[in-house]
DNA sequence: CGTTTCTTTGAGGATATTCAATTTATGTGG
DNA sequence: CCACATAAATTGAATATCCTCAAAGAAACG
């Protein structure tokens, strides 16, 4: 990948938005590349912080895992999305692992690096405090729906969340346009797989969504999904 | 309140740290102050958010209200601690109300004025990074807990994390220096009152914790709480 | 001292989990 | 391309955890 290879995908950052072109040239010019096969994890959960990622192109899953082997999935990432920045700033280790979904290129920056890059263009720290708030707002929903409402809302709210955030229009619905596993969307809505079967089964039944194994999820009605979504 | 006091309270409120003298004279000049009564809400969920707060004395809670009324405690907040920055640098709305425990005071900066001042003394913004930061890994905890974890665990943890952000060494064990009542902590817990209920009578037997109704809790056993929060 | 608010306790029941057994895909090697 | 092995998904039945609702008791407040 070439600087100007680099630019075309940094400049689409919403980190880096705002900035201009001498400035994307050298934010481009001080990033590694690293690219991820698929099932490969550039770190793991519990390793020091030392270098902010961007995802350039392809899909990573964020999960974490407790001591006793329970897994969360935290959320999908794809180009453009910012990963393990948090970490780096607070000068603690990683809080979970990402896993490439799909075979991955990442930008990376040394903690240092990426520092003299927020010095020079301060609107950065500004961008990442929006991006880091816009997850939290992210986890407050998510953290309000596991304490109060039940399996069947949160799992349509899921599905809502990923498709707002990854969803791609194609004949007959919307499409989520990489193959989720019952036990993933189990571990993004805080129950089990086996609940997750059942009620897509169900949803599957009155044609809400469609879609089978590894082939991607569809959902044809996503104005139901938010009528139950919402349901009172 | 003067200025000298101002900057009494603001240099040790982590979002300035790093600020000279001089510094932390604009900072304090900048500021308004904003007096809450007990019981008052110095802003609503939903409500525009103009201004950056910053705790200078008094306790507030801060809560999530779904549309159908019910209630999320995301925490409580003490003297240094940020109120309502994440949702001005989003320009949206803020996502929760807070209600003062106490009387408060708080420190108010506008928008743009705060913007000034961050432009001016870049280290506001990494600081505020890491503070946000930091409150993304107390949700990413409180939701793996909520997914993965029973309710007796939870409130343990609940109550571990409230003594580690507010506890005091008092004889007899580690006292949480506010009345928390049985219905707060099960906003904290992601339950019931009368689980927490239930469960709190359960460990009073065994000399875990001791406190009733508007005293202050008191932890006797902290490390018989930890081993609850961790039990496998 | 009465009223209000918070807490306790009990009983019953619902939601969702756990566990086990099948069925259905996927993909790998012959 | 088929057969087999592996992984994912389905489905059923039993059970556990926790919630809901009701009623009574205790503490706080004016």
């Amino acid at each position: 990948m070439d600087t100007a290879a680099r630019i075309g995908l940094i400049e689409r950052v919403p980190l880096f938005q705002g900035l201009g072109m001498p400035d994307l040239d050298a934010v481009a010019r001080a990033a590694r590349e690293r690219p991820v096969r698929k099932g490969d994890r550039p770190f793991r959960q519990g390793e020091d912080a030392i270098d902010h990622y961007v995802v350039a192109w392809g899909r990573i899953r964020l999960d974490q895992t407790t001591p006793d082997g329970q897994n969360v999935l935290l959320r999908f990432m794809g180009a453009g999305d910012l990963l393990g920045s948090v970490a780096v700033f607070r000068g603690m280790p990683f809080p979970a692992t990402p896993t490439a979904i799909e075979d991955c290129m990442l930008l990376a920056w040394s903690a240092v690096g990426f520092a003299e890059l927020m010095q020079r263009f301060p609107v950065i720290a500004t961008n990442a405090i929006r991006i880091v708030g816009g997850r939290i707002e992210d986890l407050q929903a998510r953290l309000q729906e596991a304490a109060t409402q039940r399996v069947e809302r949160r799992l349509a709210a899921t599905l809502l969340r990923m498709v707002k955030q990854a969803g791609r229009r194609v004949e007959g619905g919307v499409e989520i346009p990489f193959a989720v596993s019952r036990q993933e969307l189990a571990e993004m809505t805080a129950t089990t797989l086996f609940t997750v079967s059942r009620t897509l089964a169900a949803w599957e039944q009155e044609g809400i969504v469609s879609g089978k194994r590894s082939s991607h999820l569809v959902i044809a009605k996503p104005h139901r999904l938010v009528q139950i979504a919402e349901q009172a």
